[in-house]
DNA sequence: ATCGATGCAAACCTTTTGCACCTCT
DNA sequence: AGAGGTGCAAAAGGTTTGCATCGAT
């Protein structure tokens, strides 16, 4: 965690315990947490912990490409400490979130250079279905 | 437009001169307004016509299938009346939002149910990049 | 007369901002 | 003392809801 160290201190930032238990917790787990959830979690640890300084600190560990923003069209954000561009999928009966990995899409920004006239730089791909135990449940 | 007239009255819905008006222009653009952006164009001839009205509008047109959502990552959504399922394309510079056409993207949702357990029904891909007019300005 | 729709205002939710206080150096 | 951070409360968007009025059948 030097490293995490490293990066704050060369933005003239703090990594202050607030930031470093947000940014812990988003890296443990996959489950895409919305702010609200982040607090929720969070504030068992530090219970001063205002939903005020999530925001500003997933804002913050945005601008440092340590964490990215997502939307699968719910009417809040999530976030994710897995910064590689991956696939998501939704389960449309628990609402879950997945990281979709090991698979390769990033030729599409070629194929979509070959039908539109952009410069294709990136993309967000959201699936949705119904998860492994929501089919048992049928 | 009979067919229209058709769908709503089959759900006793009235088809009411507003709501004519946001699904006619709707069915006019490929912009992909927000609800402001309905609302700021349909005032001109509707001077009474309110946001709520043109929320209620959306709401009522994404039931009857006849509009689709889509959010690009704003903090809004978008409304689009073309239903099929198509990937949109945000200029990062100039902020606009393209339909991507003719390309077909429905084989992957058979790959993504290769490399996760989920039976998928749809999906949402967007892709950003830099739109041919702002190339141009660089 | 009935039933849904409109449109205003208020409420709601998520996210941002202002500001006083705090921490660390 | 100085610089950035926290956390409360307030504000700021976007969206929804309640309700009285309207309009068409």
């Amino acid at each position: 965690m030097d490293k995490l160290t490293n990066i704050f201190r060369e933005k003239n930032l703090k990594l202050t315990p607030q930031r470093y238990a947000i940014y812990k917790y988003l890296k443990s787990t996959k489950s895409h947490p919305s702010a609200e959830m982040i607090y929720d979690t969070i504030k068992a640890d530090f219970p001063t912990m205002s939903l005020a300084t999530v925001y500003k600190t997933v804002r913050t560990l945005i601008e440092l490409g340590l964490v990215q923003e997502i939307n699968v069209g719910e009417d809040n954000f999530r976030f994710d400490a897995n910064v590689d561009n991956h696939p998501h999928i939704v389960c449309i009966t628990c609402g879950k979130v997945d990281d979709i990995e090991d698979a390769a899409f990033e030729h599409l920004n070629q194929d979509v250079e070959n039908f539109t006239n952009y410069k294709v730089s990136t993309h967000k791909l959201y699936f949705y279905g119904i998860c492994p135990e929501c089919q048992k449940e049928l």
